[in-house]
DNA sequence: CCCCCATTATGCAAAACTGCGGCCCCGGTT
DNA sequence: AACCGGGGCCGCAGTTTTGCATAATGGGGG
C-alpha cells in the first residue's frame, strides 16, 4: 500500500485546532499554500474528505473527526519520540560547573582532552554560570567545588584549596605598611561585593579585618585577581591563580581560615549514571595529575 | 523546538530492520542515498548518532537501540490511522453484486445517480465477479439475487423473476419442429456448463430434457442470450432479458419452475450500516420502479 | 598480502516542493 | 450599498530534495 506523507497528519491537527488553513500555517511555520496543498494529497492519497471548505476556514467532516484521536496518537508518539532522543543526547553530554578558571586550566592542562579519547561517546560541556548552578535541579551532572559540602551530593575529595594574600609588586613599592597579618586593616583591601557575602573570603574579611577599607568589590574570583594585578590593593587569591602571576607577591602564607578542600560531587541520584561514573573513573586515574591543577 | 521529518523515522525503522541503507531503500521504495541523506540530517536534528557507519551497513549505536521502540510506536501509530482512515474510507463505497444485466439496467435506468443524489456521501460501487461474491466474507454490502435465500442475510422481495423460453427468428424459420413443452427434447438447446450445475435453470433442464442435446454450453446468463440470438438453439432466459431482445421470441411462455423472487439481501451483521441502510431506505421508495427493471 | 565485493558517500541534473504574490469569494460593518 | 478583512485557491519562480551514476571505503577470503 502507497503510504501517504506523515508529516501531513500535523497539517490536519493544526488545522483541526486552529480552524483554517492560514492559522495552521502560522502555527506550524509553513506558508499557508503548503497547508492547502498538503492536506488536498493527503485526502487524496486517503480517498477521503478529511475537511469542509468553506470561505470561513476549513471545517471537519464527520469523517475527518472520527480521525483526529487517531493523528493525535501519532502526534503524542512522535512527541515522545523526540523526548526520548533528547533524553539520549543529553546522556551523552557531561556539563561541568566549576570555577571559571578551573575550568581553564582544565582544559590548558589536556586533561578534558584526554577524557574525551578516553569515552569517545561522551562529550564534556562546561557550565560556568553567574548564579548559583544546582545539581539538584539538573543544572549540570558535576560540579567542581571547593566550598563546604551540600546535602546530597556525594563525591571525594581531590585536592586542597589553599588560599593566601597577593599584592601585585607595582603596590609594594608604593606602599611601605608592613605587610603582615595583623596590618591588614592598614591596607587597602579587595573583597567580594553582597552578592557574595556568604562566601568564605567575604566571611573571615568580616572577621579579621572588619573595619578595613575596600579598595574594591569584585563579583568573582577572577575579579579579585584582576584587582591585586592592577595594584588597587591585597586580596586573598587561591595559591592556584596567585602562584601563576608573575607580577603578584604572596605577602601572607596560606590563610588556615580560608582552606578548603577541592571536592568533585555528583547529585546522589545522578552519581551511578554513565557518565557522570565515567567522569568519576577518569577522576580517580588522574588524581595525581589533577591534584596540581586545582591547587597551583 | 525546531522539529524533525516525521517521515524520517521510517527510514530509521527500515535501516534498524535491513542492516543497511541500500536494504533499507528498496524496502521503502526510495533512493539509496536518500535513506543515507534522511538519516543524517535527522541526526543532525537530534544531535545524536542513531547509527554507526561501517562498509559493512548501517548498525545501530546504543543511543540508537533505545529509540526504536519509540520509533516503532510511532509506526504503529500510523498504521492505526491509516487503518482508521481506509475503515472510514470505505463507510462511504456501498459495493452492490448483482448479475450484469441487472447493473447495466440499474444503472441505464438512472437509479443508481438518484441514489447519489440522495445520499450525497454515499458511492455505490458494483461487485461484478465471475466468482460466487460472499457478503459474509466482507466482499460486498448488498446482493440482488433471485436465487433460493441463504443463511445470515436478511432483505426483503422486491419482484419477481421470471424464466421463459427463447428461440430467436431466424432459428425458427430453419427449424419445423413444433416449439411446445413436450417437445423440448427434440430441439437444440443452450444450457450452463457445470460450473453452473447446481443453478436451477441446470436442474430443471436435468429434470425436463434429460437427453437433450446441447447446442451450447455457457457460463453465464448473457452467455445465454448470445447464443439465443445466435440462432443456436433454444434456451430459458430471464424475461427481463428475453423481452428486451426483438429478435428473440417468447416459445414457451412463463416456467413456473424456474420462478423465484428477486431479492435485496444484506449480512445480517451489516444490515444496521449507515450506508446499508440508505440503501434499503431508497429501495423502498423506489420499489415500484424498481420492479420492472429487474422483471423486465 | 592483495584483491574483491557489498556498502557508504558524493557530484550533478532533473523533479518536486515551497513560498510569494495575486485573485476571488464571502460575510459583516459602516 | 459599498467597503473591508479574513480566508481559499492558483501560477510562477527559487529552493530543496531526489534519483542516478560514480567514486571511495574497508572488511573478508583466497
Amino acid at each position: 500500500m502507497e503510504t501517504f506523507d506523515w508529516n501531513d497528519l500535523r497539517y490536519v491537527l493544526a488545522v483541526a485546532k486552529h480552524g483554517s488553513t492560514i492559522a495552521a500555517a502560522r502555527a506550524t511555520g509553513v506558508n499557508q499554500s503548503t497547508v492547502q496543498r498538503r492536506l488536498g494529497e493527503l485526502e487524496k492519497r486517503l480517498a477521503l474528505r478529511i475537511f469542509e471548505r468553506a470561505p470561513s476556514g476549513y471545517r471537519l467532516t464527520p469523517a475527518g473527526g472520527a480521525l483526529i484521536p487517531a493523528a493525535q496518537a501519532v502526534e503524542v508518539a512522535v512527541k515522545s519520540f523526540g523526548e526520548a532522543a533528547e533524553v539520549i543526547a543529553r546522556a551523552g553530554i557531561l556539563r561541568v560547573t566549576c570555577p571559571e578558571p578551573i575550568a581553564y586550566r582544565l582544559t590548558a592542562s589536556g586533561l578534558i582532552d584526554r577524557f574525551h579519547d578516553r569515552n569517545a561517546e561522551f562529550r564534556i560541556e562546561f557550565v560556568l554560570s553567574d548564579h548559583y548552578v544546582d545539581l539538584a535541579k539538573g543544572e549540570a551532572d558535576i560540579a567542581l567545588r571547593s566550598g563546604d559540602t551540600e546535602e546530597n551530593l556525594v563525591g571525594r575529595t581531590i585536592a586542597d584549596s589553599l588560599w593566601a594574600v597577593y599584592a601585585s609588586r607595582i603596590y609594594l613599592e608604593r606602599h611601605d605598611a608592613p605587610v603582615v597579618f595583623a596590618a591588614l586593616p592598614d591596607h587597602p583591601l579587595i573583597g567580594f561585593d553582597h552578592s557574595l557575602n556568604k562566601h568564605r573570603l567575604s566571611q573571615w574579611l568580616r572577621e579579621v579585618a572588619p573595619d578595613a577599607v575596600y579598595a574594591a568589590r569584585v563579583t568573582s574570583v577572577l575579579g579579585l585577581v584582576s584587582a591585586v594585578k592592577a595594584g588597587m590593593g591585597l586580596a586573598a587569591l587561591p595559591v592556584a591563580l596567585g602562584g601563576a602571576e608573575p607580577d603578584l607577591v604572596r605577602v601572607i602564607d596560606t590563610v588556615p581560615a580560608l582552606t578548603r578542600s577541592w571536592r568533585v560531587l555528583a547529585h546522589v541520584d545522578a552519581r551511578q549514571l554513565p557518565r557522570v561514573k565515567a567522569f568519576f573513573d577518569f577522576i580517580e586515574d588522574v588524581a595525581d595529575e589533577l591534584k596540581p591543577v586545582l591547587t597551583g
